[in-house]
Parts: structure tokens; C-alpha cells; sequence
RNA sequence: GUCCCCAUCGUCUAGCCAGGCCUAGGACACCACCCUUUCAAGGUGGGUACACGGGUUCGAAUCCCGUUGGGGACACCA
């Protein structure tokens, strides 16, 4: 029996972040790995930014990437509440023992107050943190700046001296002078706690075993861990994975592009694809190996594999990824996921059998075409509907010349009594001949004159599929635009 | 400004911990060729990297120090 204990804890303020998503992955990949539990915390804390429906959304996209969750919201489990807001009784208890202890103070400087005394410090070249001015106040100060109105936050005192170190996972041994740790704020002047109060209370108490977060932690962890000694917790073990960057290496997001794993859905993405390129992104398996199936994943994830340099997002690498994946679905998978596309786009009804049997024939004959399901209708509408859309980069093969010839094809294909695949190649290969041209002339032209694109499936096996009256027909009358 | 982290092809990375097997391996992208009715896929080949400077050592991509560069943290945000 495993004693792993992990957690994904995000705050309900915005999409499930690709960061965000490697950090979930990577706590999941462990937990499954060792046999252990993954737990899902909400840290809603902050009452101005978080929203029911990017909650809703996080768990959402979870799902969607197939990173379940063995405690948590909508699942429960025997740590819970499993949302911090529900969980601010607990919170006043562990605060009330800090003010016992002498572990933490009521502190009264207004947040103007204290940008103002930081911006000084700053300037002079000192350590920006809080100046501990209310470690030390009298009652009689106490009782004035109640009478004033001031409403309280509740900080972690930290030690003046002696320094706080770990093992981290990622990057070894790792120490920070107690000095720089400021008095930070444990309880909110509105009883909410902060991050780093919530989880240390939390992580204790859910006894979680590891911590898996983004680099941007590290300073957080000294902090974390003066507390954890205070309160007789168990430390969980740290590991603090590197950055994900954007092209420009500056943090990734939205101005770079698709940043969420939603719109990675969105556009196209298989989880699975999305998944194995995220375990490239500060993991390596050592061989040579890069396409990997969840569960392939699950077997090579290790945290000594771990590496400790920032990554860059690199959108193309994560396409031939999804390409990848791709080719590994077979037909009547693709046929799964590329139906609904159709019915969204009005290309085909629901229960309309003949259309989908003609899905998976198209299916059949692109091949290896698909790199995304993105792809889909762009390639397929012209199977489904005489109203799909034609690539006006390619028109420059069907010229002039080119459309007299499809023209003679069209002719030569309306007289047939059969018509399939085999004898369609026939016809145009005889037609090249008596034409003295390339097959290739007339192949090209057909192919734009019958789909708007240069690019396609093999042409006759694509005409068997359109029939003989549409092939005439498009032929005679191919869309220009 | 203070503290912290990081440094191998353009990008993701292997190699580093236990120095020689590294004239540095793989992948993406790029280029060329092959296959082919096109594109894609596939195949073959190609160019491109140990940031810099010192040390330690018979020997350093690997260990140590410094410099430079990049990133992060410094909120009643997480």
C-alpha cells in the first residue's frame, strides 16, 4: 500500500492554464504511477476573483484530459471539504493556535500604509517585505486602532534567524535565510485565508505526501514550512517543476496563442496527444521514445526524470504530437469523434446512416491526412454538401487549359454505365493518352475541380465515394470561390 | 533593489549526480533526394548546440568558482 498523497490545487479564477494542466498531469502521473491518491483541492479563498463557472470549467477540462481525481469535489472523500471557502472554520482554529502560541500577531497597517513603507524600502536598496511594525504593539495601540475601524489580518511570525532548508525533488538541496522571510499574512482582514496559511492547514490535514508545483512556489516554500514545524505536521516532500515559456520565453499565456487546454479542445487537440506533449515538458523517459498512450505514461513516469530547466511552449511539436495520436486511432475512432463535428456543422443529421457509412469511407481513403480534428470539415464538407468552401491558393492548376480537359473527363465519365474506382482511373489514364499529356494534368485539375483542394485522398478512390452523378457534375462546373 | 532558480542544436531534450564509451544521441521545424497521380504519410541524407572566463584533473558537456544572460518571488493573488 502506497502512501502517496498528492494534490492539484487551483484557484477558480480563470481557465485551466497549460501550466496549470502539466502541473495537474505530473501530480496525477505520480499518484498513479506509486498506486497513491490524487486529490483535487479547490482554493477559493479569494472572494473577488473566483467564479462558480471557471470551477466548473477546471473540472471540466480535468475530465476532458482524463486526469481523475480519487478525493475531491463532486467525489468527496474522508479529508474534506474539498473547497476552501467551506472550510474557514478550520482555518480560525489553526489561526487561534498561532495567536496561542505566539506564532502570529494582529496586524492593523493598511494596505496603502504598507505599499507606501515598501516602495521606501525598496528605493533604499532593503528587503521589500513587511517591517514587523505590529509585532510589538501595546494594548493601548491595539485598542486605538480598533476604535479607528480597523479591521485586523492575522500574520505568521518567522524567525529572525537560522536558515529553513529542504530536499527539493526537482532541484536538491535548497535553503533560504529565515531573515528574508517576512511576517507574512496568515488570515485576511475578511477571515479568508491566504494561500500560503490554506495550504499549509490543508496539506497538513489531508496528509498530503508530495507537492508538485510550478517553479514560481520556490518562495513560498521556506514560508510554508516554518509553519508546517509549527503546527506538528508532517512536511510533505517539494517539488517545484520549471516554468512553461512562451516563444518570447516570457511566462506563457493568452498573448501567445492557445494557452488553455480548452482551446486546445477547441482546436482540435486530442487529450491524449495534449497530455503525452505536456509529460515532454520538464519530464523526459530517458530512451528515445516521445509518443506515448496514457497508460505508457503512467508506467515511465518517474520523479528523478524530472528536469529543472524552464521549457518553451512549442505549438508545432505539440501538432505532430496530436499527428501522432492520430495515426494511432483507428478508423472507427476517428469516424467517433469526427461525427459530432459533422452534425455541429450542419454536414450531416443525426441518425442518417447513409452519411455516416460515407464518413467512414472518407475516413478510410484520407489515411494519414488528419493531423487534427480541426482539419475535419475544411477536408470533408465537399463529401457531404455541394456548399463547402474551395482553397483559393490551389486554383492555379485548374487554368484555362486545364478546364477544357476536365471538361473532355467529364464527358467521358457521364457515358459510363459502371462506375467505380478502377475503371474512373481507366478512363482519365486513356483520356491523358489520346490527349498526350501527363496523367498528372488531368489528376491535378479533377481533384481541385471535385474537392476546392490540392490536397486530398487518391483522386479515384475519392470519385467512388462522390459517385458518378457529382463527379459529372462538379466536373462540368467546378467552383471557383 | 533584495532573495531564489536556471544555462547542451532555433525549440523540446538525452548525456551531468557516480569525469574518459561524446569527433555530443533523439525529436520538432528546415533543406535535399527517394517513393508517389497531388498533398500528407513513409524512407534516406544534411546543416545547426555543450553561454563565457578561470580552476581541479592525465582527462571536463559532466566537478568547483566567477562573469554574462534568462526566468521567478518580493500583495489582505494564488
Amino acid at each position: 500500500m502506497s502512501h502517496v498523497r498528492v494534490r492539484f490545487a487551483p484557484s477558480p479564477t480563470g481557465t485551466l492554464h497549460v501550466g496549470g494542466a502539466r502541473t495537474a498531469l505530473f501530480n496525477w502521473l505520480y499518484a498513479r504511477n506509486q498506486q497513491g491518491i490524487f486529490i483535487l483541492r479547490i482554493e477559493d479563498t479569494d472572494q473577488e476573483r473566483s467564479t462558480v463557472e471557471s470551477h466548473a470549467q477546471i473540472l471540466r477540462s480535468l475530465r476532458w484530459l482524463g486526469l481523475d481525481w480519487d478525493e475531491g469535489p463532486e467525489m468527496g472523500g474522508a479529508f474534506g471539504p474539498y473547497v476552501q471557502s467551506e472550510r474557514r472554520a478550520i482555518y480560525a482554529q489553526y489561526a487561534q493556535r498561532l495567536l496561542d502560541e505566539g506564532l502570529g500577531y494582529h496586524c492593523y497597517c493598511a494596505p496603502d500604509e504598507l505599499a507606501q513603507r515598501r516602495a521606501e524600502a525598496m528605493a533604499q536598496g532593503r528587503p521589500p517585505g513587511y517591517d514587523r511594525r505590529c509585532r510589538t504593539l501595546t494594548d493601548e495601540q491595539r485598542r486605538r486602532f480598533e476604535a479607528e475601524g480597523r479591521a485586523p489580518v492575522l500574520r505568521a511570525r518567522m524567525p529572525d534567524e537560522g536558515v529553513t532548508k529542504w530536499t527539493d525533488l526537482v532541484h536538491g538541496e535548497t535553503e533560504f535565510q529565515n531573515t528574508v522571510l517576512d511576517d507574512w499574512v496568515a488570515l485576511k482582514s475578511d477571515g479568508f485565508p491566504t494561500y500560503n496559511f490554506g495550504a499549509v492547514v490543508d496539506d497538513g490535514l489531508m496528509e498530503i505526501s508530495h507537492v508538485l508545483r510550478g517553479d514560481d512556489h520556490i518562495s513560498n516554500t521556506p514560508r510554508q514550512i516554518v509553519l508546517f514545524k509549527a503546527f506538528g505536521f508532517r512536511a510533505p516532500k517539494f517539488g517545484h517543476l520549471p516554468m512553461i515559456l512562451g516563444p518570447d520565453r516570457q511566462r506563457l499565456s493568452k498573448r501567445h496563442g492557445a494557452a488553455s487546454a480548452e482551446e486546445f479542445r477547441d482546436a482540435g487537440f486530442l487529450p491524449q496527444a495534449l497530455v503525452n506533449y505536456l509529460a515532454l515538458l520538464g519530464w523526459s523517459p530517458g530512451d528515445n521514445r516521445e509518443v506515448f498512450t496514457t497508460e505508457q505514461l503512467i508506467k515511465a513516469f518517474s520523479l528523478k526524470r524530472l528536469n529543472n530547466t524552464a521549457a518553451v511552449f512549442d505549438l508545432e511539436k505539440a501538432k505532430h504530437i496530436n499527428a501522432e495520436h492520430m495515426k494511432l486511432l483507428p478508423t472507427s475512432a476517428k469516424v467517433e469523434l469526427a461525427w459530432p463535428i459533422l452534425l455541429a456543422r450542419g454536414l450531416a443529421h443525426e441518425g442518417d446512416e447513409a452519411a455516416r457509412i460515407r464518413l467512414g469511407r472518407v475516413i478510410e481513403i484520407m489515411g494519414n491526412r488528419f493531423s487534427n480534428l480541426g482539419d475535419i470539415p475544411t477536408h470533408l464538407a465537399c463529401y457531404f454538401t455541394e456548399d463547402y468552401s474551395v482553397d483559393p491558393q490551389g486554383a492555379s492548376v485548374l487554368d484555362e487549359a486545364a478546364r477544357e480537359r476536365v471538361h473532355m473527363l467529364a464527358a467521358a465519365y457521364q457515358k459510363l454505365p459502371v462506375f467505380t474506382a478502377k475503371i474512373a482511373e481507366g478512363v482519365l489514364r486513356e483520356l491523358a493518352t489520346n490527349l498526350q499529356v501527363d496523367a498528372g494534368d488531368l489528376i491535378h485539375p479533377a481533384r481541385y475541380a471535385l474537392s476546392g483542394r490540392t490536397v486530398g485522398p487518391s483522386l479515384f478512390a475519392a470519385m467512388e465515394v462522390l459517385g458518378q452523378k457529382t463527379v459529372v457534375a462538379r466536373l462540368r462546373r467546378p467552383k471557383v470561390s
